[in-house]
DNA sequence: GGTTCTAGAACC
DNA sequence: GGTTCTAGAACC
């Protein structure tokens, strides 16, 4: 082969699923704390507004609006990923363990 | 016994468990149509507003407000009942065939 | 008997 | 790899 990767990785999510990806993304991002953000100790994140995180957040990155299929996605990574792990949840709010990946 | 059972029967159910019940009584109450209602044919009933079934209904059926947790009680009785049996969902419109119990 | 959490299986 | 439907298992 002619070009050889130097190190240039565009996009470099670490061989991370999409799922874990996206959803890292969407735990993260400040603009949508008030429906989810990342919880206080124990590498977790809050779900804070279930309605909202079902009908307008997880269309915009998946392609359904079920938080039942989000759960189950969630689940088959809790699995694989020993970083994530699903803790519990009350009414209206659920708590997943959900740790940030470590860069570097 | 000196009492017998003369055909009065106080909340006669069937046998029916409770669960299969409080479904009957919540999808069949006109006040909360909008809500979830009787399908048309093939013995359905639809989830119209799954926010307002979560939020409102289901607390006042059930101890607990999850969606999540009455599909999966519906499922047990798909099993059990012939007359149940769980169809489709959309994003919005939850569909479940759910027969009415024949009296007489 | 109910409620929650998780996973199997089928289908896309 | 994602999405849905259903069921096992644990706990209440």
């Amino acid at each position: 082969m002619g070009s050889e990767c130097k190190g240039h990785q565009p996009q470099d999510d670490g061989g991370v699923a999409p799922f874990v990806a996206k959803t890292f993304h969407m735990v993260s991002d400040p603009a949508t704390d008030a429906v989810v953000c990342w919880g206080g100790a124990s590498n977790t994140f809050l779900v804070l507004d279930p309605a909202a995180f079902s009908d307008f957040l997880l269309p915009s990155y998946f392609k359904h609006r079920n938080f039942a299929s989000f759960v189950r996605q969630l689940n088959t990574y809790v699995r694989t990923h020993a970083r994530t792990h699903a803790l519990s949840s009350t009414d209206s709010l659920y708590v997943y363990a959900y740790s940030a990946p470590v860069s570097g």
